[in-house]
DNA sequence: CGTTCTCTTGAATCAATTCAAGGCTGGTGG
DNA sequence: CCACCAGCCTTGAATTGATTCAAGAGAACG
């Protein structure tokens, strides 16, 4: 008990309530069993019933559907400390797949496990429910970006997203950061074909608003990309109000 | 206490779990504070930091952001017996406003009344964590809606979200059923401008998909029209599996 | 060192938007 | 009771944004 995977659980969730040390222990006691899956693998179906849910420990996933003509859509994109299927815990039939977008660490929690806790831990249970609910609050921003934005402003939404969820876990640097999405997969999350995606992406680059080259993806200037992609992060909810759960 | 409202409410849970007795009378003695609002009044807007959830008793409301262009897009279209922000219950700052689509009957809970709830009654608090899963699942279905169906497939897909979940409460007899969405409406629950809107409304009439006019909604053959919107309602998760909660 | 992704480009086509205008309906006031 | 207004629906035509098709260049991988 103890590892790396509980680590980034934890600092998870003191992103969002600053943990007793009781509600610490007992997540340290969670037994989480640890996977590796590489890049391009499905990790679990629509359709599937699991008993469990995983911790995206390091890595890249994202959640998608398929159109009954066969076209992919993403809906989420998630990185290291996430809980992708963690609304099976209270559905049983999953009803996106999750797939790696890059090799990725897993860390597998039991659903009995998760339910004991949120039992005996009240506030833990509360993050939780959070956590499913600003999940929900990026969909909605999703639908928005996909239905009513032109495909240059999504793609830069859709950069801005992941560039602050990113630094907000530190993985951003001096404006660069790592994201391994290829552009069939940016074409995915933003409802747009491929050569359209490569032609927004050029126009993103001749704007000075973004550098991407391979998985390297540098920001020169936040403010200018944020304008272009109408982006607001209100939605993604960083910070919860100081009285939480208090009232 | 033991209002129209409670009936609405209890009825929307029992639909995920047979409450105890004691569940009864702890939701039936809930202060649910009623309003009303008419159709076009914004009940609760974007930013706001409510300190109560609102039960919809009567009527039809929309979950709706708005673009930094000005165009509005809907991502959840509500009926009776739905709670639209119970998101504000963990998540202090509404990331969307909702409208009513109808004259509405609301239904004001406290937050304080509902946490209370939750905590004496942790199955009702996985009822209710569980329907803002359900709400998520419906986003995403909308980003795959609005991401990668056609105009024709996104509507006929909408009107069969709808027409299931009216039936589910009983407003749908013999194929009919009252839906007061404009083609406004419909345009911006669908990603579409309204006048492609009204082509593809035309085209699902002229294949003898649905017969709408005014607020009356037929359906002759609900095969038809599901097939035609590439609609599958798990996504909806209609039943909870027999051991939800049990394992 | 070939195979397979991934990215890029041009050209033709198509779906959807915009613009503009007219008709229908239900409600309101003269 | 009728005239008028506002909101909603419908239509046509021009335009634009995005897709499809096709093909080549570059990078990554065993």
């Amino acid at each position: 008990m103890g590892s790396k995977a509980h680590d980034i659980l934890l600092r998870n969730l003191e992103l969002h309530l600053q943990l007793t040390s009781e509600e610490v222990d007992a997540v340290t006691a969670l037994p989480i069993q640890l996977a590796q899956v590489e890049r391009g693998d499905v990790i679990v179906r629509e359709g599937d019933k699991p008993e469990t849910s995983f911790l995206l420990v390091t890595g890249f996933a994202c959640t998608f559907k398929v159109s009954g003509a066969g076209d992919r859509q993403i809906m989420a994109v998630h990185v290291p400390g996430d809980l992708p299927d963690l609304q099976s815990l209270h559905i049983e039939t999953l009803d996106a797949g999750v797939s790696a977008i890059s090799a990725c660490e897993l860390g597998y929690i039991r659903h009995t496990d998760l339910r004991q806790l949120c039992l005996e831990h009240p506030r833990i249970a509360a993050i939780l429910w959070r956590l499913t609910l600003i999940d929900a609050a990026i969909f909605k921003e999703w639908v928005l970006n996909v239905g009513r934005r032109s495909a240059t402003q999504r793609l830069a939404h859709l950069i801005c997203e992941i560039y602050v969820r990113l630094d907000r876990i530190g993985l951003v640097e001096q404006g660069i950061c790592s994201i391994p999405l290829t552009q069939v997969e940016l074409a995915d999350c933003t409802g747009l074909s491929v050569v359209h995606l490569n032609r927004s992406m050029q126009e993103l680059r001749a704007n000075g608003l973004v550098r991407w080259h391979g998985k390297t993806v540098e920001v020169p200037n936040w403010q200018n990309l944020a304008k272009a992609g109408d982006f607001d992060a209100t939605f993604l909810h960083l910070k919860p109000s100081a009285n939480w759960l208090w009232t």
